[in-house]
DNA sequence: GAAAAAGTGGAAGTCACTCTCAAAAGATAG
DNA sequence: CTATCTTTTGAGAGTGACTTCCACTTTTTC
């Protein structure tokens, strides 16, 4: 028993993946997966139905038909049952996808709406429902940021290649700073706009202003 | 009793004030003055001594002085006591003392520099010790980036007025947001480096690669 | 089919935080 | 300066998130 935390949950900021494929795994593996599903299912209903403060983990855990110790085998606090998933990864691939002649900040635009279009092709729902959820709850509001702070870790190497800069470089650090920065407002917009209309375009629009030099 | 939380706490991103001067003030709120002090103190002295989370809110009481539940009725949360500051205003003023025909952009990097420059006349020690503890503790980096969030809230109007925008405006908005990662970023970096050198010019330094474009 | 590995439930404990209430201390009126 | 009113405090009893530990069951492996 090395690794006593099989499932530890990534975390970042936006919404999670729908269930993988079931594709020729173990029964272990296939019921890992119903079992965390479970709880985020039965967690975003009860939350939905009753606040996220009035929701208790014993409840989600009765809901998910697991016992309490389970929920928390699953996912390492109540607030990452919501806000855990895992795009970081996909976004830095996308960005690695685009022409290497792309200036980074057109890249990482780029890139990022590629990313916010498939999921709102995926998961539309989910993700009005997170936003609105991290939005009016503080202390998710909080987790989520502290995923920025995340997101920027795992972009600062990718663009740092891209650009040529050292990792530690402090422009470097400073641009992925004001792009997550700018496109968390945009999100939050987005939320207060009623979070209808199409994501990506909101978030392009976001680092188009960027890109333009922040002129006010 | 219509107040019952006189001496809430405002969150932001910096460190709090020294104790402010004891004039005039009765002998109850000059003790209320000396026990948020007491509180404040013992907590830096038991966490830099044992680490965040070892300390518990029991032993902050007791070298304090005072019941957990005291504690508790001067600050929110045990996170807070480190968190809490009053700079929002601070910052809003030194905006408003701008010239009126310098740019918003421009303004708002003077602005923060003059800040953080009085800041760290004042209370050198204290920035450092708060910085690196934010640094080191995700519960605190999480609830400081919530405070840049309310810290973004109190820019906007400010910003607003001075840009001839609506408080509402998307640009405005998805800038401050920039603005405030990026800065995030910078102070971050600063504490990598040791957290030796002038603040301000760091936080300078941050926003001139913003004023200047994000070029990478 | 038995041993090994992995996953689960249950119980007991810690700690942040809340609520309530009565006692203490400071302000105020006469 | 004393009686009264108001504010502040401490004590105690919760609640709920999270941890730790252990015995028990289920899957995997050989």
């Amino acid at each position: 028993m090395q690794d006593n935390d099989p499932m530890a949950a990534p975390r970042s900021s936006l919404p999670a993946v729908p269930a993988p494929l079931e594709a020729g795994l173990g029964l272990r593996e296939r019921k890992k997966i119903r079992t965390r599903e479970a709880i985020r299912q039965a967690t975003y209903r009860l939350v939905q139905e009753q606040g996220y403060d009035a929701t208790t983990v014993e409840q989600i855990a009765e809901a998910a038909e697991v016992s309490p110790s389970t929920v928390f085998r699953y996912f390492p606090t109540k607030e990452d049952i919501i806000l855990s998933d895992e795009y970081d990864p996909l976004l830095a691939d996308a960005i690695r996808a685009r022409p290497a002649d792309e200036p980074p900040l057109v890249a990482l635009r780029r890139a990022m709406t590629d990313v916010m279009r498939l999921l709102w092709e995926q998961v539309t729902e989910e993700v009005g429902v997170r936003l609105r959820l991290i939005r009016a709850v503080p202390q998710l509001r909080a987790r989520m940021l502290e995923g920025m702070d995340t997101s920027t870790e795992t972009l600062l190497p990718v663009l740092a290649e891209r650009s040529g800069r050292p990792v530690d470089d402090f422009e470097l650090r400073v641009v992925v700073g004001a792009v997550m920065g700018a496109l968390m407002q945009a999100l939050f917009d987005w939320v207060d706009r009623g979070g209808t209309d199409d994501l990506s375009e909101t978030v392009d629009r976001a680092l188009e202003v960027l890109e333009r030099g922040l002129e006010l």
